[in-house]
DNA sequence: CTTGACGGCTAATCAAAATTAGCCTATAAT
DNA sequence: ATTATAGGCTAATTTTGATTAGCCGTCAAG
């Protein structure tokens, strides 16, 4: 029951306080509620934190370094897009697949991320600012994240399109789509796994460049403006 | 400012309960605001709902009853499938994307739709319920409906594909996620009506059945299991 | 014309949570 | 050994909102 007895009890207030809030919403979790979580009693919060809007506050602010953290580690990825190019060139359906298994369950299952997406779901309206915190991080980063990927792989020639960014939009919308459905019932993760899968073949059958129509076609064949 | 002579007191508080909840979550919004916005004041309110839970589930009542009437109206169109069979036989881009526009405008701007949208949002954690009505509204019906549609569009060898489902998908889960673009960030309507018109023309040429292409080469290239 | 119920108001009251006061113990640095 | 501090506790206190009490005017049915 109580596994995490190495984080000092600060740490230990934020992170029950993430989850409850992520479970039911800042306004109906009580200081009580955390406490008891940390296993200490309510006043003793205050020894923490000044007060309840606090800890709110403390966890936007470790929520956003981690956000950095994790955009500094795309960078890496995005930037020396001439080195990656390689990688990209031969890739394969079934990695085409790992790849999108990959977001989806590291978006679906790493613990912070669940639990911040859940709290910015319930508490965007809280402050504009969580809106687009929540868009940055679940809509608009991955999507340019994805767009450099795929962009990559239409260089390589491994796919094709006129239009990287909608074909993004093709690749992302529906992995979303799904993760959705998984936090609000998580029951139909299986289902929800299978569709991903079904989602991504049927997106490298749309997208892949295929030989074998190229040349027996006019490459250009779609110009319209 | 006060346009809603007609309607009567306790109309105008779920009306405005609604609003309220819609922007700030049940749990961040007053009696005395909701009475506030009615012209009233706090007392007055219980004089209509023995309280504010009451109110709530009125609300929660009136969705539902709405919610069925549509689905009938739905109903309508899905059920004579054959019927409508002929309408999209000949359907053009222009129409897809007329399709695709209204299901998203309608989404979008439909007021009673929105504010119960983000209401579900914010208070699917409130009770179970609330997030599989959310589920079905505005993923499972839909993509079932969609589904018919493009089924029918299929048979008429307007569309072509292996897995009318995963097309299903793909052709709403973009929809679904400007939609819930625009709900968190409205400045970005236009941006993302921008992008469904590209979607939906990109989504035409890659499923549309390209003559040209299947004649050229074997109709069943694509067998895999 | 008179009455009762409908719907509004002000002034309480109640309840739930947050927060503060003030005390106590362990421990670590002097 | 002494003491300052960190962090815990119990018992208030305060705040915030929901809800009730009880009064009053209007208006339609008799």
């Amino acid at each position: 029951m109580d596994t995490k007895h190495k984080m000092d009890t600060k740490q230990r207030i934020l992170d029950e306080a993430l989850t409850l809030f992520s479970e039911k919403g800042y306004a109906n979790v009580f200081v009580a509620d955390i406490a008891e979580k940390v296993g200490i009693k309510a006043p003793s919060l205050y020894k923490h934190y000044k007060n309840k809007q606090a800890i709110f506050d403390a966890i936007i602010e470790e929520m956003n370094r981690r956000f950095l953290v994790e955009a500094g580690n795309l960078q890496i990825n995005g930037a020396d897009a001439s080195a990656d190019a390689e990688i990209y060139k031969h890739i394969s359906e079934e990695q085409l697949i790992t790849l999108g298994n990959n977001l989806f369950l590291y978006f679906l299952h790493d613990d912070y991320t669940r639990r911040f997406r859940k709290m910015l779901t319930i508490e965007q309206f809280h402050d504009k600012k969580l809106a687009t915190a929540y868009m940055k991080q679940y809509v608009d980063d991955p999507l340019s994240y994805q767009e450099i990927l795929l962009g990559l792989m239409v260089s390589a020639g491994v796919l094709q399109t006129e239009n990287v960014e909608i074909m993004t939009l093709h690749f992302y919308a529906p992995i979303y789509m799904l993760l959705t459905i998984c936090d609000r019932e998580p029951e139909r993760e299986k289902e929800a796994l299978k569709k991903l899968e079904a989602h991504i073949r049927q997106f490298n059958r749309l997208y892949a460049r295929n030989e074998e129509i190229i040349q027996d076609n006019k490459i250009s064949r779609r110009k319209k403006k």
